[in-house]
DNA sequence: TTTTGGTACTTTGTCTTGCAAGGTATTGAG
DNA sequence: CTCAATACCTTGCAAGACAAAGTACCAAAA
């Protein structure tokens, strides 16, 4: 169905341009590793694969935006817990602001 | 200014997943060439240069998006005027829909 | 007639980033 | 001691944004 492929790629288009956004919002909320964050975007429908995440949160915290610590895990391995810093608190700032001018941006382009 | 910088990446990245949304939904209204489009773009605070648009417009003609004809200018080189195809529309609508999604996903994120 | 300035379209090269696929490591159960 | 489940990480490819440079057309001034 040459239909859902479409829709597919448009939508993940849209996503990938919110999707550091996602993460910051969810780590303002709570500490979470990563593949906690997985199964909580795609409970939102922000589908995120392994290999996309991984290297985001670790740019995310080359840029500051997020520290991480080892906790044990209750079976596996030990899991990695990002929370956001003060820095990436003022990031998130910036992108709700971003975030609402694309949207009232959008509202205007439609009229 | 690091901020500035910082700032303008964020909008940046955002933009980018809605920038072809953007052109079907200027060009579903009337028919435009590039360079007008640019400036309407910037006029809704879209910044796009020619290096982005012109490869982006060619691409949706190539996927039957779009099509174009020439029309002589008042003044310098003919235009390149686009107009979205049937099958535009109905991407458009795709759209429209992701992108309803997409605004959901990030009310529901927030909480 | 040649130059200049404005308008418009196009291409090239670089850099970033998303993602599929494959890899490593830890733990507990059978 | 293997197997399954859980985690984390890396590599290689492909798409796309953008700066910068290039080409082309037109009209008016020099």
């Amino acid at each position: 169905m040459e239909k859902n492929v479409n829709t597919e790629n448009v939508r993940a288009q849209m996503r990938k341009g919110v999707l550091e956004y996602c993460i910051l919002l969810l780590l303002a909320k709570e500490d979470a590793y990563a593949s906690s964050i997985i199964s909580k975007l795609k409970e939102s429908n922000m589908i995120v694969v392994e290999g996309t995440l991984y290297p985001l949160l670790i740019r995310q915290k080359n840029q500051g935006l997020l520290q991480y610590r080892w906790e044990e895990s209750p079976q596996g391995p030990p899991r990695k817990y990002y929370a956001i810093t003060d820095k990436g608190r003022e990031q998130l700032e910036e992108m709700n602001n971003a975030w609402k001018e694309i949207v009232t941006t959008i509202e205007n382009i439609k009229n």
